[in-house]
DNA sequence: TTGACAAGAGAACGTTCGTTCTCTAGTATG
DNA sequence: CATACTAGAGAACGAACGTTCTCTTGTCAA
């Protein structure tokens, strides 16, 4: 991509990633540094051309599925010598698509309490689930006891199915009837700030 | 929320979902099913109302915080749960938008080492970093340490910043002259089951 | 030096935009 | 009944919109 264009894609998703909304062309003459409205027509094709953008049937632009890729550093965190962003190579990563496999059947499930601090699975925290009814011995599972969601570790007591806090202070809970699950734990979103 | 209300909020959540944009008022008569542009404008004041949009310095209509909440009440699989779960299909790029606040200045980095363990960050959890070169005490940063990559909470000790490890088996670390921040970990990735 | 090309500026134009006002129908409330 | 209130329809209008065309400038290759 031609080094310009890098320039403007960032601007763009910087303005989309604070308004969640396409700016007018108007607008885009700020938000890209450019005087016409046409020098933004010609980088809007051009972008588009890259995948990064597209149309509605309405002719309306739109982000298209390359405009959210983000840079995953290929050296991990205590390896080389990065100075700046543009030294971490960019290896396009989508964070949705890394952590969904299947949309339709995926829920998100905000963690309440701390019985799963020891698995790294804290208070606040969003765990991606898969909504389904079966699991094996050793998935992190969202189980509904009495009622109510319960995140724990599907473990196993003489043949019968038990869930396991991951702190000291909570005890193993013995179904009584059947186990019910709900899904199955497939990723973990945490949000540091505010 | 009244009732039809609530039913243009889907209807607007759908088309977001769809086109990851905002449609024009014309539209958008099309998009909530009404024949005229000042109903649309009311819908939109009442949404607005409570939380759902919000408008761009500029009075452009855009998503506020709330849009991005999905509720499972017709989830099949269980009814009177817990009703902040959200659905991820509403948006397939949610947790994206969710996570990254600055496009520009972000980088997803690889955790290695266990040495934040007891703050929920693991071995293999990819961190999201917000590139800058200052951080307040508290903060988790990405700190330069010779030469390499270093995730430690920020300290402070007799007025002279140090890295605190989150794990009893790592010791503080105290720069010798002055600490260089790389950034600062705004959020946590993790996938389970490979 | 010349020619070709690409990025961007600038202006013009018909279209669509968002706003605002009035008006109607329905629905509670008293 | 009347009253008040709300959701929505409909129309009108100036401002903003997106497109397109021409023109300028800079760059690169021959």
């Amino acid at each position: 991509m031609a080094g310009k264009d890098s320039d403007y894609l960032v601007r763009l998703q910087d303005y989309y990633a604070k308004y969640h909304s396409f700016p007018s062309y108007t607008r885009l003459c700020a938000v890209l540094g450019l005087a016409a409205k046409s020098a933004v027509n010609k980088v809007l094709l051009r972008l588009a051309g890259q995948g990064y953008l597209t149309r509605t049937p309405d002719e309306v632009w739109v982000p298209d599925e390359r405009f959210f890729e983000r840079n995953l550093s290929d050296t991990p965190v205590v390896a080389g010598l990065p100075t700046s962003v543009s030294d971490v190579t960019a290896d396009p990563f989508m964070i949705d698509q890394f952590l969904v496999n299947k949309p339709s059947k995926t829920v998100l499930v905000p963690i309440q309490g701390d019985s799963m601090v020891n698995a790294g699975i804290n208070e606040g925290d969003v765990v991606v689930v898969e909504v389904r009814s079966t699991a094996n011995t050793g998935d992190i599972i969202v189980a509904i006891i009495d009622g109510e969601f319960t995140v724990k570790t599907l473990g196993n007591k003489r043949g019968k199915p038990v869930l396991l806090p991951a702190n000291d202070a909570y005890s193993i809970i013995r179904p009584n009837g059947s186990l019910e699950i709900f899904g199955v734990v497939v990723g973990l979103i945490r949000k540091y700030g505010r």
